[in-house]
DNA sequence: GGCATTTAAATGTCTGACAATTATTTTGGC
DNA sequence: GCCAAAATAATTGTCAGACATTTAAATGCC
């Protein structure tokens, strides 16, 4: 049996163990861990090792470090905004580098979004629906860029996700959505299709307002294969280049 | 005007900008950064700093490392597993610590797995259904712990969203799906409810075999709801205790 | 009691060294 | 000339020690 171990480095072995005590609840969000010294004798390691295993830890958002004294490592409260920010980071290099077809990715991306419109259908707020109807003005100024047009598009979304009112579902959704925007800032939207992208929006408000589900499920779902019309003839026309 | 950046170390900043470098594409996979001690030399700082730079992006697999004569710094193809191992860690510290109520926490898990049911009805293959039955079976063993139901549990669903055929929606759902486990830990399943939800798992089963999304959706929001009310049980219990 | 100063503990960084690993190159034998 | 073994060079991994910087607490003065 051959052995199949990558042999870690003892920076990255290290982090893993504080890393594990920390998922399973052993270390809790506050808790200050040991000094870099005294962690380096724990561990039978010099300082620098120490240091390296702590940066693993803190680029994850795990662990936060305060200088001066009585400061150290200090297990971080991960909030809603880390996590989404890492959770963005991650799924844009997933999209960007592995070869996904941009139809994959958009059916992904819409059938995520509609897990919510029966939610968003029933709690959506008025200053919510005022914020997709801002984002509508937006997109319909005539001289915006492609890539405004579609920053403005990931803030009505947006907007729509947190209509449910779940913000554990916000979080899931806001990575595939902002996910998608280097995809979508590929596409060239005519004049043409900005209306009907617009036209759709409309309609997704429209629905929202009277809480009816079917008429936003229906205006997603056109959009869905809009997007991903508009995404093929950008990718046939980039091959016939 | 104060100024509000917080003091970012050198190594954070050095991090930040290779960072950017490879999201922006302007490094791509399999390029080689330089070696340590010449990035020191471009940063004006010491090869200490720079490792601990390198370290905060290997730990987000941004980076690999290989050790000998032309060895290096590579940057890493970022695969499904290592993007899924990331999101999990990411989702199940976010549910750990953020005092989300098991309600919310089971209303966007089903609500996002709600969302690959009709595309599992149309491309479910006969290999993974064979999956599900043999998760069922493994369930209906008695004198199974409640940590092996669990997980088990987390292997029926996670087919489930295979079924669909879609890697990238695999990808966000084994996230929300596998981030529920440690909340799910803590519920006692008796010999009662674990017959009920292995019955609602044949019925997801049967549902998909005859590709009838209804019966599938339905059987999901009754899961849902027995779920919900399973933890509310176990918080009543914990609270009167 | 209140304020300024000192002190101590901790992280952030630098330097220089050596160990370990590995692709390439050289050498040696035939 | 060819192949295997050994030397070489480049690179990461680790260590030890030092100094700079930051910050809270302790101290001392008035």
């Amino acid at each position: 049996m051959k052995n199949a171990e990558p042999e870690k480095s003892l920076s990255a072995t290290i982090a893993d163990a504080i890393r594990t005590a920390i998922v399973d609840g052993r270390l809790l969000v506050g808790d200050r861990l040991p000094s870099e010294a005294e962690l380096a004798d724990q561990h039978g390691v010099s300082r620098a090792t120490v240091r390296e295993a702590l940066k693993r830890l803190a680029a994850q958002s795990l662990i936060r470090t305060e200088r001066g004294a009585f400061g150290g490592a200090f297990i971080n409260h991960l909030s809603y905004q880390e996590a989404r920010a890492q959770q963005v980071t991650t799924s844009t290099l997933l999209l960007g580098m592995n070869a996904i077809s941009f139809q994959v990715a958009c059916e992904a991306r819409y059938a995520l979004e509609r897990s919510c419109t029966a939610l968003a259908a029933e709690r959506r707020t008025d200053a919510l629906l005022d914020t997709m109807r801002a984002e509508i003005d937006t997109q319909s100024a005539p001289d915006l860029t492609d890539e405004a047009f579609c920053a403005s598009d990931v803030a009505f979304h947006r907007a729509l996700v947190d209509c449910a009112g779940n913000e554990v579902l916000s979080y899931h959704l806001a990575g595939s959505v902002e996910a998608m925007q280097p995809l979508m800032n590929m596409i060239t939207f005519t004049a043409r299709s900005r209306a009907e992208i617009i036209e759709l929006h409309r309609a997704i408000v429209a629905g929202l307002e009277i809480r009816d589900v079917v008429s936003v499920d229906r205006a997603l779902a056109t959009l869905e294969a809009y997007t991903i019309t508009l995404g093929q003839s950008v990718l046939k026309a980039r091959a016939t280049r």
